[in-house]
DNA sequence: AACACATTGTTAAATCTTTGACAACTTATA
DNA sequence: TATAAGTTGTCAAAGATTTAACAATGTGTT
């Protein structure tokens, strides 16, 4: 039997549980029903369920989910069992202040270094993480095990940065640049995209039409 | 007859599209059929012209559709034909890379002032962007004209926010703090969360078992 | 141990979204 | 002016996602 494909639209739910899931932990809730988390997450109990048991029976049937046993599956799902070694390329604000966000790092990703190509910045420390020249980025990527990539640089270097960055084998990619990064197959990108998100916003009257 | 709802999905795609146009119209490019287009982005033309019918018709047959005309058409559905007056609450480095961002600038957004409670950024400049305490946060929004408020803040202090902002007249807010903003019907909210974005790179191993 | 209750996993129906197909129309060319 | 080529708007089919329903199973209580 082929393993069915679980979708897109389900994976890309999966931090929103975990997000709850934390906060029912940090309460001390030891279990929860599909109802109640329903309520809570302003989602149908029909779907949670059917996303849960894409990846198998985590819940029991009479008893609803184990709060801690599903934390963790899915923070397993995630990749959240291990940690991440992250880059930061582009040490200018956006950049920077990634750099110094407690929640990444909260979730087990370790930023290890930024890279920029002006020599003022080069040397220096911002969140106590050291800014390093474009020219060492091959050689820490190798050296220090590095995951993920951020690349937080104007739009008309995204492309020859990406490029460089699958190149020296990085594999997944978290794009800032206001620009779609197309990567291969085998690599991962997230296109952040902060304006098209602003635009959503200010289409409001759009929006109310429809609803 | 009921004018027909158009789908969120379809809207969420409105900043996309206005991308790759602006990008045409910078080029000089006239004219581009759905065809084109949709090489380009990596679309279906089908996709494409049954999105923009649901606005009405953009194109004319036999010769496609002219950039200039739909990119203002597109701008006009995303609001983008008025300026819009923000603030940004919370003047942390997230806030203030926000403020420094000249993409935001570029599409029409004025930032016009930050807020924060530490009485040591109070009356500083950042980006050239005024940090106001909070307590001036309904007068200047009264006075100013502020369509957006973007939430910086600490997932503690976000959801007192909220209230506060709507309770002054803001019905757009744009949210980054790491928690979801539930809002009364008549207030669109944009939820950000960088961190669930994060996670979904680092779950690649179970995309790749679905693809 | 038996019963009432709660809740999942799972199936099937309903809804929404995407794609393919083509008539209607425009442009360009001879 | 007639014809060929190109392209949209639109309809219908295909595909994906969400919701509702319920049998199966576990829990808790008496």
């Amino acid at each position: 039997m082929e393993a069915k494909e679980i979708s897109k639209t389900v994976i890309a739910r999966l931090p929103r549980y975990f997000r709850y899931l934390s906060e029912l932990k940090e309460k001390g809730t030891e279990r929860i029903s599909s109802k109640d988390l329903s309520k809570l997450m302003n989602v149908t109990a029909s779907q949670i369920r059917q996303d849960l048991n894409n990846f198998g029976g985590f819940g029991q049937q009479g008893y609803g989910y184990n709060v801690d046993y599903l934390h963790g599956e899915i923070g397993k799902l995630l990749g959240l069992d291990k940690p991440h070694n992250l880059i930061i390329c582009g040490a200018g604000s956006l950049g920077t202040a990634l750099a110094g966000n407690p929640d990444f790092i909260n979730a087990g990703f370790r930023i290890k270094a930024m890279f920029d190509i002006d020599p003022v910045k080069i040397g220096k420390f911002l969140h106590g993480i050291e800014v390093h020249s474009n020219s060492e980025l091959e050689d820490f990527i190798r050296e220090n095990d590095i995951d993920i990539a951020i690349v937080a640089v104007p739009v008309n270097a995204a492309n020859d940065l990406k490029d460089k960055l699958i190149d020296h084998g990085i594999r997944a990619i978290w794009n800032f640049s206001n620009t779609d990064l197309d990567v291969p197959d085998d690599v991962a990108v997230e296109n952040v995209h902060l304006l098209d998100s602003l635009m959503r916003l200010s289409c409001v009257k759009v929006q109310h039409l429809d609803s």
